[in-house]
DNA sequence: ATTATAATTTAGACTAATCTAAAATAATCA
DNA sequence: TGATTATTTTAGATTAGTCTAAATTATAAT
């Protein structure tokens, strides 16, 4: 990644991720070349995949065990990853069962730090007629959860393609019974099983 | 409490903990006297007693919920209690059922600060033929703990006291149908609820 | 009531993580 | 290919939390 992307991310300004650079290149994190950005090592990218192991083992507890509402948990989560330990982290995962996704539907990488993978795609992709599970989220704000949460729409639910209009991309859909509309944007930002 | 106590108890020096109570008198966590010691405002109590409800509460969940060996939840304990959002803890505290002790027999503050009191005394005041049954420890020293762990005993267990040394202070109890000697000093820091 | 000792504070320094403004380098375009 | 613009780095500053050594204040002991 280059120096502002990673600025843009973290809303820092780019003399401070200069710094931090040459900081974990130092602890040999990433390789990073002044001028031409920086890239994980094999040692940082085994770092990062134990951090996202935190992070999303810690969601599925908030979530499941704790039943806090999905739009609550990313923030407690944002904290509590950063606590070392990987006796707690493989008791919390063996605790919640092994859990392979998060409650946004990002996967879990497990002890030895693999993925699981699975077919996915856009509800915005799902053609008229068509039925989709609603597996994933590709956005997190509390805004965009929010909305979903209005419209009833989560994890788990089950929704079939009633008709997309070619002008703006909005979608009609149904869904327990009702039918809900959709914006163009909404829907290229769930993650659907095509049934 | 005076700077010097303060010092030693955190391991850190003086001078930083001057420099520190300037800061914490500025929030007005304590009062401050240079020269005189500080005290917790009311405030700063409240603060506190929070910071202990979030130790306590977390280790009742490390060690109940997730089996972590009770030498081991104080120093994961130690960083979890940083993590603040009053949603996840009265939800922790829900989730573990309210607990009024932790697992080293510490209460618990509930919502409202409030502490759950109980008799208590020490296994080295257990006369010769009376009961008495384990409630809690008095150091949470890894060191301790291990020495009890490898005689056995722990919170919930009923013992009786057979002989006390009176030149050394040593006790040999019984529990579990085995005798068991113990020296004055690890006696006199097990608490127990006479039966 | 002095003097010696102990406790506490101050002065000055260091590191980590951040920032703004300026300088350097790379990329784009005419 | 030279000028302009965008990107990135450097220089210098700030804040928080810590330290050591020196100065100050309080306490204890003749
Ligand atoms: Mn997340
Ligand atoms: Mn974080
Ligand atoms: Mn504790
Ligand atoms: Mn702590």
């Amino acid at each position: 990644m280059t120096t502002n992307e990673i600025a843009a991310l973290l809303l820092n300004t780019p003399a401070s991720v200069t710094d931090m650079l040459k900081k974990l290149s130092a602890k040999e994190l990433i390789n990073y070349q002044p001028y031409k950005g920086a890239r994980l090592t094999e040692q940082g990218y085994k770092h990062a995949t134990f951090l996202v192991r935190k992070h999303r083992l810690w969601k599925v507890f908030l979530y499941q065990s704790l039943n806090i509402p999905w739009e609550a948990v990313q923030e407690i989560a944002e904290e509590l990853e950063h606590i070392n330990s990987e006796l707690l982290i493989d008791h919390l995962d063996s605790f919640l069962g092994f859990p392979k996704f998060d409650p946004h539907g990002d996967p879990i990488p497990n002890a030895q730090g693999k993925y699981t993978l699975r077919a996915q795609s856009l509800l915005s992709d799902l053609s008229p007629g068509k039925q989709g599970l609603i597996i994933g989220v590709k956005d997190q704000q509390l805004s965009f959860l929010q909305y979903l949460d209005e419209k009833g729409i989560g994890i788990g639910k089950t929704v079939t393609t009633i008709k997309h209009d070619p002008y703006d991309q909005s979608m009609i859909i149904s869904m327990d019974q009702k039918e809900i509309n959709l914006s163009g944007k909404a829907a290229g930002l769930i993650f659907i099983k095509s049934l």
